[in-house]
DNA sequence: CGCCGCTTTGAAGGCCTTCAATTGATGTGG
DNA sequence: CCACATCAATTGAAGGCCTTCAAAGCGGCG
């Protein structure tokens, strides 16, 4: 293991992995594309030093230089309001694309920090979109993560809009829970990475709400927690409060559709 | 005036309106590109009959087929999960994309119906992609447009997150009044082509609650409210309640960024 | 005209928030 | 190494906003 020294930037660009030694290009930006193609795409990415807790990767208002693909750790998007108001808008693990926010006006919505140590590899943007329009397996990957970045959101606004504390937490540990054995973690039982804040602002309640919840789940048995150790002990019971009664004699409302367009 | 009659079909295809031709075209997909670029994209465009009123343009599960551009009228979108619960995810006015969910597993994620009478230009997604590696240009504007999804449901997350319905309610007027007037309507009187229920959906409280909401602004003289027609008597007063206090000596948290990646 | 669905209004109750205080974890300096 | 300060997390109690249940208006449409 080679010791940080004067010439760590030189190191750390050494230390660079390429996407096709990198266990995550089956779940990143590179899946599906041809060695050739990830050449290609492994020829613009950049990377840094990794980021310390608590440090911006990119702030609200910055303009669009780069897209970022997580390598290791987690980061945190929010939102602030002009009067202060902060809105967690998501979590990311490795593997996972951030930066998207921003695409619209070219310059970024939402500032990102790192909940960790986190290391990412930068994806300049023009050189992104130019690449886009070589490779179209390439843009057709791009848009499968803008269209999962998109589902993700939807499922928060489901969440927000219509859920209890209890079926929302439930919820978020469920998502954790799933994206980790994804990544070859353990699927029941990991460190959270943020705080109570951070889960609570996300899910749009109080800390102390949050906070209670945890200790119902604990009561209940269902999850064990150790501040941010979480294992779960009962994951069908978990899966129960997101899906409280699977009305099976449910009926579309609007199920019309006589005639559609195409 | 033509009549409908058993050639109605091939009345409507006449009835097209190519992208050069339409008022709406500084606002939609092919704002910015070139008369050529426009020419290759209006190829591509079908145009059906018109949906009527509750009409589904396409149904959660469905494979995704098309994109479509609204050229009249207005849509809902909206998710319902297995027990049965319905959660609105937004409402689109001419000019606007849909069918962006399902770019993720290549089928729809929610279903969208037509609020009233309602004419799509249909966007076969595959020559779309195609002609996105033809055309840079395009496939800036779908990235735009993608990006513009994804701010807008982040606005809403912030929405459900933190604010109380006085807020919700004003936010949604406002977005409307603002969608109205950039198409060339008044922004400050017109009609919901939503219904109660579907707001109070979207916001994610009751409907009895919307229905109060409403009273309240009327009795406050900041709207006049007669069922579906809003005309907004104090847009000021409606700001201020979006923007409640802008504390000017608001601080940024994480403002570390000593030492960003790029 | 009369039915039916949407909207409005009223009243009671519940879930979550807010305020407050304690406990626990973390880190620093003496 | 421990005391102390600081911050995060937990727990309790009171209050408020919104929900739920119920019923009456009101419009649209056959």
């Amino acid at each position: 293991m080679k010791t940080l020294g004067s010439d760590t930037v030189i190191n750390l660009k050494q230390l660079k992995i390429a996407c096709k030694d990198c266990r995550l290009s089956e779940i990143c930006l590179p899946k599906d594309l041809e060695q050739a193609e990830m050449k290609k795409l492994d020829n613009i990415v950049g990377r840094g030093h990794p980021l310390s807790r608590d440090e911006v990767l990119y702030h609200q208002g910055d303009k669009l230089h780069s897209l970022f693909a997580i390598h290791s750790g987690s980061l945190r998007s929010f939102t602030v309001t002009q009067d202060g108001t902060e809105q967690t808008l998501g979590f990311y693990l490795p593997g996972e694309l951030v930066g998207l926010d921003g695409l619209e006006s070219t310059s970024h919505s939402c500032t990102t920090v790192a909940l960790e140590t986190t290391s990412v590899c930068e994806l300049p943007f023009h050189r992104l979109q130019s690449l886009c329009t070589d490779l179209p397996g390439l843009q057709s990957q791009m848009m499968r993560l803008l269209g999962k970045e998109l589902s993700s959101d939807h499922d928060v606004l489901l969440l927000l809009g219509t859920r209890t504390v209890e079926e929302r937490l439930a919820t978020f540990l469920l998502s954790l829970s799933k994206r980790f054995s994804e990544r070859g973690f353990s699927a029941t039982e990991f460190n959270l990475s943020m705080s109570r804040h951070d889960i609570s602002n996300f899910l749009g309640v109080a800390v102390e709400t949050i906070s209670r919840q945890f200790s119902n789940f604990d009561k209940e048995e269902i999850l064990q927690v150790k501040h941010r150790n979480v294992k779960i002990l009962n994951m069908e019971k978990l899966q129960q409060i997101v899906t409280p009664c699977q009305k099976s004699d449910h009926k579309r409302d609007n199920d019309i559709d006589l005639a559609a367009v195409h």
